[in-house]
RNA sequence: CACCCCGUAGUCUAAAGGUUAGGAUGUCGGUCUUUCACACCGAAGAUGCUGGGUUCAAGUCCCGCCGGGGUGGCCA
C-alpha cells in the first residue's frame, strides 16, 4: 500500500510557521516512501472563509518548495458526503438525534461547573424516545460513544494513547443546520482520500482519539497518525502574534532562503545524529517519524540565520546573483542599471561570506550601486578626515598610472604606495575603504577597486581627496 | 477543575540501563588579516525540574511533587 499524507490547513491568512513544519515532515515522509502529499483546505468555517487566505498557503507552500499531489480538496465541498455519513450512523443506531438547544447546553454546563463535575454532554438525550423530541428544535447528529472501557490509539510519535471512555461525551457530528463538524469532516475526508499517515500538531492527540471512536463505528481501517509537538516561541508560550513573524512569507521578508528555512524546520523536533546541515534530498533519504521527539521547541532565530549563512554560502552563484539584485531593487526601491548589474557577479564571491540573509546581502552590496556622492556612515565620515584627502589625493595619482584594472596590479600599486609613504597599508587601506564604500567594512579594498572599475573608482576618490 | 502530552547548558538536540553527559547554535577569548566577515583554535556554560523507589549501575525504568503545553464548542 502506498503511503498517502495529507496536509490540512485552516485558511487563516497565511501558512503559520508551525504549519509549515507540518507540512514539511508530510511532506517528507511522502517523499521518503515514494508516495505523495495531498492538500486539503479545513474551510468549513464559512464565515471566516477568504479565498485570498487560500491562496496565501499555495504560496506559502510553493516558496518552500513544497508540492502537493493532484487539485487542492476543499473540506467545505464535501459537506453532502458527511452528512451522508452522519445520517448512515444514525440509520445504523450508531448515532442519535439531540434536541437540546444551546441555551439548554449553556445551563447545564454551568450547572456542571457549579458542582464541579465534568463539563461533558450528559447523554440526556441518547436513549430519550424520539416521540419526545419538541417542535420547535431541530435536532443535533451525536455519536453514540461507547461509555465503558477505553479507546487506545498507537502514535507513530506519542506512543500508545490510552483515554477512558468515560472521560468522552458524544460528539456533534452533524449541527442542526445539517452542516457537519470538524470532527466527522476530517474522518470521512481522511478516509475518502485514502490517507494513509495523519501527521498533524499534537493539539489534536485528543481529537484524534476521539476521531478513532468514529473510524470505528463505521467500520473503518483508521489511519496511522503521528502527532507532532508544537513550535513554542523565544519565551516558551505558544508562537503568537507577538512573537513577531508568524507566516513563512515574514521570513521571507527576512531574507531567509527557502532552503535554510526546511533545514531549520526539520531539526526542530526531529535529529539524526549529530547532524546538523541536511539538505533536502538527504533529510528525504533519512526521515523517519521515529526521531521525531516529544517536546515543544522554541523558535530560535539566530540558529535560522546561522543556517541561513551556509545556505547563502554554498548556493549556486549565479542563481544567488538573481536574488540579490532583486532584493537590491526591493531594498533600493529601483531598477539597477546595466553597469550596476554587471558587477553582481564580481562581487558576490566576496559578498556572500558576510551575509546572515539576502537582507543583509544587499545592504552589503549597496556600494555597488553608483550613487555618488556616497552617503557616509558615521564611522567612515571620519576616516576620511584630518591627513585623509591628501592621502587620498596621492592615492588617486598613483591608481590612475595603473594600466591594467586587476587585482593583483591594483594591490601592487597600493601596497607600494603604503610603503613609500612610510604607512601601514592599513591606514591607507581605510580612507580609501570609507571614500569608496561609505562604510568602514567592506569586502577586501583591492576587490572593491576591481568591482567598481577605473572610472567609478577615482571618482569616488576624487569626492574625498584635497582638491 | 478533569484528562492527555512534555521537562538534558540561553536555544535546538545526542547517547540498545554502563567511560569524564557528546554535537550544533549563541556568548566570551585567540589565530589569520587592510576593515568586516569567513575559516581555524580555545573557554565558560547542565548539581539532568524536584523528591523517593527498582538496580551492582538511572538522563534513561516506576511513583509522587512542581513547572510548561494541549484538550475539554452546534470553532477548526
Amino acid at each position: 500500500m502506498s503511503v498517502i499524507t495529507r496536509f490540512a490547513p485552516s485558511p487563516t491568512g497565511f501558512l503559520h510557521i508551525g504549519g509549515a513544519r507540518t507540512a514539511l515532515f508530510n511532506w517528507l515522509f511522502a517523499q521518503h516512501h515514494g508516495g505523495h502529499m495531498l492538500l486539503r483546505i479545513e474551510d468549513t468555517d464559512r464565515a471566516r472563509f477568504t479565498e485570498g487566505a487560500v491562496t496565501a498557503i499555495h504560496e506559502g507552500l510553493h516558496w518552500l518548495g513544497l508540492d502537493w499531489h493532484g487539485e487542492p480538496i476543499s473540506q467545505f465541498a464535501g459537506a453532502g458526503r458527511h452528512g451522508d455519513v452522519a445520517r448512515q450512523l444514525l440509520a445504523d443506531g450508531k448515532a442519535y438525534h439531540c434536541y437540546c438547544s444551546p441555551e439548554e447546553l449553556k445551563e447545564m454546563r454551568a450547572a456542571a461547573k457549579a458542582e464541579g463535575r465534568s463539563l461533558r454532554y450528559d447523554g440526556r438525550w441518547r436513549d430519550r424516545d424520539p416521540a419526545d423530541a419538541p417542535k420547535d428544535q431541530a435536532p443535533v447528529i451525536r455519536l453514540k460513544a461507547p461509555q465503558s472501557g477505553a479507546t487506545v490509539i498507537q502514535d507513530l510519535v506519542q506512543g500508545e494513547v490510552t483515554v477512558q471512555n468515560s472521560e468522552m461525551d458524544d460528539m456533534v457530528l452533524l449541527r442542526a443546520d445539517g452542516t457537519p463538524t470538524y470532527m466527522l469532516a476530517v474522518v470521512v475526508d481522511d478516509h475518502d482520500m485514502d490517507v494513509s499517515h495523519i501527521i498533524r500538531g499534537d493539539d489534536h492527540l485528543t481529537n484524534a482519539v476521539r476521531q478513532s471512536q468514529i473510524y470505528n463505528l463505521m467500520g473503518w481501517e483508521a489511519p496511522q497518525v503521528a502527532h507532532i509537538p508544537l513550535i513554542h516561541g523565544a519565551d516558551g508560550a505558544k508562537l503568537s502574534k507577538r512573537h513577531g513573524a508568524l507566516g513563512v512569507e515574514a521570513y521571507r521578508d527576512m531574507g531567509i532562503l527557502p532552503a535554510a528555512l526546511r533545514n531549520y524546520l526539520l531539526r526542530l523536533g526531529w535529529s539524526h545524529g549529530d547532524d546538523e546541515i541536511i539538505e533536502t534530498a538527504q533529510a528525504i533519504e533519512w526521515f523517519n517519524l521515529e526521531s521525531v521527539g516529544k517536546s515543544p521547541s522554541r523558535f530560535d532565530i539566530p540558529k535560522l540565520e546561522n543556517l541561513n549563512s551556509h545556505y547563502i554560502r554554498t548556493m549556486a552563484e549565479s542563481e544567488l546573483c538573481g536574488l540579490l539584485s532583486d532584493q537590491m531593487v526591493m531594498s533600493m526601491d529601483r531598477a539597477l542599471t546595466d553597469v550596476e548589474l554587471a558587477r553582481l557577479p564580481l562581487a558576490i564571491g566576496a559578498l556572500k561570506e558576510r551575509a546572515k540573509t539576502l537582507v543583509e546581502l544587499a545592504d552589503r552590496a549597496a556600494f555597488l550601486l553608483d550613487d555618488r556622492p556616497l552617503a557616509m556612515e558615521e564611522k567612515a565620515a571620519k576616516l576620511v578626515t584630518g591627513e585623509a584627502p591628501a592621502l587620498l589625493a596621492k592615492t588617486h595619482a598613483c591608481l590612475g598610472g595603473v594600466a591594467d584594472w586587476n587585482h593583483d596590479d591594483l594591490a601592487a600599486a597600493v601596497r607600494g604606495l603604503a610603503e613609500a609613504e612610510g604607512l601601514k597599508l592599513g591606514k591607507l587601506a581605510q580612507p580609501l575603504r570609507a571614500a569608496l564604500t561609505g562604510r568602514n567594512a567592506s569586502p577586501g579594498i583591492f576587490d572593491v577597486l576591481y568591482f567598481l572599475g577605473r572610472q567609478e573608482s577615482l571618482d569616488r576618490i576624487g569626492d574625498h581627496m584635497e582638491q
